[in-house]
DNA sequence: ATAATTTAGTTGACCAGTCAAATAAAAAGT
DNA sequence: ACTTTTTATTTGACTGGTCAACTAAATTAT
């Protein structure tokens, strides 16, 4: 009795999972899933909680405005995420006393002190990601973000 | 008059959008975009849509247990989106005779259609976003993939 | 001054994806 | 034969994210 091979999912010559697109996201969302874990356990955040904290711890002070235009991240997000942090009391949102829009956003000391703890553990985990890497091949595979990154501008006028 | 620099994002040395995982998720959301535009122009179809139409244009006749295995596809997402595409008439299911529980699915003409007309624009867009990448890029860029998703693997024991 | 435009931030509706539970049929174990 | 386990698929509840509409305040134009 003789053993069925694998079905390769291939479409003519080139196998779909080569398709750099796919692999790139089946790939983006394991390191996604991986970043969730990590800080869910770590710091008891999600994902784009930790980012908008660090953007914050970064920046030192800002505003929803700011990190909109700086991050391309929706103001919606930001906004509902904000709130949570804010109510988790990791940052305050002062009002100004001009503009009476805009909050000036900090951390707090408690958000500074999740902050200072868990951005080592963060950059080890970037250390990690990048050890197995060649400087090469590092190197190369930011560049080839960049271009790619450009290529997605493209709308497929002409297809 | 001067100036105001641009507000670096930054973290200590390391500029936050250098941190490769933010980059990698950047451009992946915009490729992801990109792919679902041209889709939605092109062919009618949802991103997910069009990746399962796809295998089962290319594995000629599976089962949704199959796609599951095949990908790491979510079957409940599997189920709702074949639920979609075989009421569009795209895919057939035909249950199977001995074993009530599978269906059979295969591309309708219809789906058949889609399938053939669509591929080569995908193709094309694959070139289009290859085609600023040296070769040596290219390479490097796949092999760090791989190595990424192999760093992906590990659930931060010791942090 | 006041109307029109722009900017800041919030909210609601919606969609896609994930997870877990439910159903139903088949296969394996006793 | 009949209980247990496994497999195939569907469904429901929930989460996270996108988009557009909305409110409110500030700025600009007339």
């Amino acid at each position: 009795m003789s053993v069925q091979p694998e079905k390769t999912v291939s479409i003519g010559d080139q196998p779909l999972q080569q398709f750099l697109t796919y692999r790139l996201s089946r790939v983006q969302s394991k390191l996604n899933a991986q970043a969730s874990a990590i800080l869910q356990k770590q710091a008891g955040l999600t994902l784009s909680r930790w980012r908008i904290l660090s953007l914050v711890g970064s920046l030192g002070e800002t505003r929803l405005s700011e990190l909109a235009r700086a991050t391309e991240i929706d103001k919606g997000l930001l906004s509902r995420n904000l709130k949570g942090l804010i109510a988790d009391g990791l940052i305050t949102a002062e009002s100004d006393d001009y503009d009476h829009r805009v909050q000036h956003l900090r951390l707090s000391p408690a958000g500074q002190k999740l902050f200072d703890e868990t951005l080592p553990k963060m950059r080890r985990r970037q250390a990690i990601l990048r050890e197995p890497l060649l400087p090469k091949e590092l190197e190369a595979f930011r560049s080839a973000l960049e271009k790619l990154e450009t290529a997605a501008e493209w709308r497929g006028e002409d297809l």
